[in-house]
DNA sequence: GCGCTTTCAGTAAGCGCTTTCTGGCGTACG
DNA sequence: CGTACGCCAGAAAGCGCTTACTGAAAGCGC
């Protein structure tokens, strides 16, 4: 049990009869060594099971090969996915990650950032929105500069406000009107909308494009069936249930994140309504599960793992010019089985104004 | 544009007029100073946003404050559930991570190892089954030996064969035979199970928990009705599949995790048959999204939160024995709406042999 | 054959910290 | 009043690397 030390690069030049800047250059392949010397060098590195003491390489001027990874949660299907086309790449380029999760606190994610910037890593990558508060805003542009201006690289999946950086951006508006005019072309003209937080650039664009596209084909959405919720499950189920005391006047629900949209069928189902029959129902991103739940959702699918694959090549790439580089990458309208044509009109009348009355016990 | 270097600590001091010496004090508590000389040094840290070269702390000796994670896939939901625990843990120690995503392939197992060694992280974390072949067993001992030997730390969730390291164990054995008495009583007495690849001990202990009970209650399980599968939803798919194509003999179907059952119950549905009417179907995790899914399903429920803060505060307590600590987490069996007693045999006699044949086009 | 360039191994100077050691000062005690 | 001691700030020695810089040997032209 004696705590033997790591074995060092000094260990292996001992071992090989060279000096320390000999065994560096072989193992570094920095410049030309006589072979017999980079064989004995490359022989004891294996006997002794050298691996560099990556601090020291750091310390001592060697690029950093550790990326920084900031999410909001590593279990939600979004980021885990685009998190799963980081890795890859990561994987691919023999590069390390550090991963932060925020839990959705802005706090923690400026942290993160120092932190990252201790660490002295390659590059950060932002996956997700934002914070919309605009204090926050600014601790998270003061954190970058200093980052930055000390050489560090940032880049993002998804739109930053205010921040200049390059990213990879799903088109989230273009993506919500496809999906709208498919929605419409199935003959639905009401329609309700399930949001993540208001401030976000992705809730945003997708709420955007939706109404945008709807409004070029004559039709509006009522102020009251835009509800607000978190960008989780069961924000999406409370939205959804908040949607229903409010009264449904649609015919189709769109949640901004098949996440949402998965709490919405457990409410809408929950309130004895059925999908697509009784209302519609579409996400948005593609997370894998959507295409096993009862009905599959329809969706705008968008390549979670291009995109974290993406950001991470993206950021590796020499930037060329001052101006933040940005990477647009379309969503596809998946149609599937929880939307349809909308219920006949007679049937629809039958419908109760509110299904949660229904279901209260009779008194 | 000027790349301006990082704030050091000599920055600060001479800021401050101290030593570096003092400053390095103040910083870390290490030492008493005097009061005005600690006030200016504060001041001038948070004056030139200061942090840390992690990397010369380290290399001067400080502790390290990064973990290793290492996981097979970071988007399978029971990695995801176990890697937010850890993240949560992590957050309130203070401490950073350094993850690694396998892609299931053990010799990138062994060079994570290696390279969170080349880190000096303060301890790796192994999240899930470790590998059935024997020459990659050694790999791992050979590598996390010297990895210990240099006063590394290692813990595993899930039972590692060979290596004998702290763990936090999910009593996979125990869960699956308190299931399988569960559907016993629930009336069935013929099963069919999807396993994951056959020599991982999570595997193992699933498979021989639940056969263990159904001998206890006389009942015994035809060989032909365990089909092996990779732990992917898609592995479930076929391995359902498979199980059908043999003919399938069983009420009740058991997957080994989850994940796989998910693809199981879109390969019954899909091959015309319904879940629960048709034949039962139980899982094991308890992944968040098998609530929505409909039917609902069946499983063994493991915090996987639990397991990943658990795991990580395992390996912070101070080992007193020489012996490796093992913390054992039961799981919960959770009826849903997937199990229910088997068809009456009147109307199980009807059921087609090999649904597949069915649903074959008619030549 | 002499002085030039070229090639390549070795020496040593840091990188930014932590920590031991040194030394100055103020206080308590003989 | 002088000596011993405690307290705390500063000087300096690394930690394990990379990378100038140094210098020895070899190859070349005249």
């Amino acid at each position: 049990m004696g705590q033997q030390p790591h074995v060092t690069l000094d260990d292996v030049a001992r071992a090989a009869t060279v000096s320390l800047a000999t065994a560096s250059r072989v193992l570094n392949g920095t410049a030309r060594v006589r072979a017999d010397l980079r064989d004995r060098v490359l022989a004891a590195a294996e006997d002794l099971a050298y691996t560099p003491n990556a601090h020291a390489q750091a310390l001592a001027g060697a690029s950093s090969q550790v990326m920084g990874v900031i999410c909001h949660d590593v279990s939600d299907p979004y980021f885990a996915g685009i998190a799963r086309g980081v890795m890859r790449a990561a994987t691919e380029h023999d590069l390390q990650v550090i991963m932060g999760s925020t839990f959705r606190d802005p706090a923690r994610e400026v942290a993160y950032v120092s932190m990252m910037r201790g660490q002295r890593v390659r590059a950060v990558l932002l996956i997700g929105s934002g914070f919309e508060d605009r204090g926050w805003q600014e601790e998270m542009r003061r954190e970058l500069g200093l980052y930055t201006a000390a050489g560090g690289r940032v880049a993002a999946v998804s739109r930053h406000r205010g921040l200049r950086i390059d990213s990879v951006l799903p088109e989230n508006r273009a993506g919500a009107a496809a999906l709208a005019r498919a929605l419409l072309d199935l003959g639905h003209r009401e329609f309700a909308v399930l949001t993540g937080p208001r401030a976000l650039t992705t809730v945003v664009d997708r709420l955007g494009g939706f109404t945008d596209a709807l409004a070029e084909a004559g039709v509006t959405l009522a102020a009251d069936q835009i509800v607000e919720g978190a960008f989780t499950r069961d924000g999406g189920y409370a939205a959804a249930t908040e949607l229903l005391g409010r009264g449904l006047r649609a015919t189709c629900v769109f949640a901004s994140t098949d996440v949402m949209a998965v709490g919405a069928l457990a409410a809408l189902r929950d309130h004895g309504l059925t999908v697509p029959a009784d209302v519609s129902l579409a996400g948005f991103d593609d997370i894998p599960i959507i295409r096993d739940l009862t009905p599959s959702l329809t969706t705008v699918a968008l390549p979670l793992e291009d995109l974290g694959k993406g950001v991470l090549e993206l950021i590796l790439r020499p930037e060329r010019t001052a101006r933040s580089r940005i990477e647009r990458v379309p969503g596809t309208v998946v149609l599937r089985a929880s939307t349809s044509a909308p219920p006949e009109r007679k049937r629809r009348r039958t419908l109760p104004d509110s299904p949660l009355t229904e279901l209260r016990p009779s008194p």
